[in-house]
DNA sequence: TTAATATATAATGATTTGCTTATATAAGCA
DNA sequence: TGCTTATATAAGCAAATCATTATATATTAA
């Protein structure tokens, strides 16, 4: 059952933000591990700052948080999220995408983080 | 629980249907009753033909039916739909829209489809 | 302090989106 | 049959989106 309601326009502004394919994995994969940038660079073998934007959206929408560790940023989803239910309950739709940090974790590239 | 979940190329492009307002909006009253286009044409004050493409790429996903019924056409939800568990999930999280409807009604517009 | 690494921001451009107006199609009715 | 109503499709356009390359900032380490 659900505990609270999202007013629609603020729900479709979150929908949208998971309606693209590499931030919907981002989200999954945090759902998860925390990340940090550059294994998302490795993971969608896209450019630093395209992964930097779409987790800046995130961000901006409360989605996700980060925290620096050292020259690292780690983020990770933001439970505290008013949006928080209608993420997971989204997530839950989703099959696992752990596979492609295994992925990384195989090529060393995981380590790199951490 | 959640018992088969959607790929996530699929998830994404249904999220990105539902990250518009006016769709989602849609949605959430074909969640209800089902609607014919002259009727969101009115809620939404928005043209005939914004409205008609709209519908049409939520029909294209298979999120939503038509049923021509004299003059007019008919939508509803698509239940047998891969994607309805994932859409009634979201819907779930959403306000009631109904007001909408409850307006038109005031306004004898409602009528006009029946 | 200087160099290297991790990340963010700015500027740019191709593609997509969501509307508009104009027109076509389909059904109902005089 | 021709007129009206309901809806769909086509064409066009401004704004948004998502990538790119170039550059700035912040941290670490030599």
């Amino acid at each position: 059952m659900i505990e609270s309601t999202v007013e629609i326009g603020k729900a479709a502004s979150i929908l949208k933000l998971l309606g693209d394919k590499t931030r919907l994995t981002m989200v999954k994969l945090l759902n998860n591990h925390d990340c940090c940038v550059c294994e998302f660079v490795e993971i969608f073998k896209m450019s630093q700052p395209a992964i930097s934007q779409h987790l800046r959206k995130l961000k901006d929408a409360g989605v996700v948080r980060e925290n620096r560790r050292g020259q690292w940023i780690i983020y990770s989803l933001n439970q505290e999220s008013d949006y928080y239910p209608l993420v997971q309950n989204v997530l839950d739709h989703l099959p696992s995408q752990d596979y492609l940090l295994e992925k990384l974790e195989e090529q060393g590239l995981r380590i790199s983080c951490e």
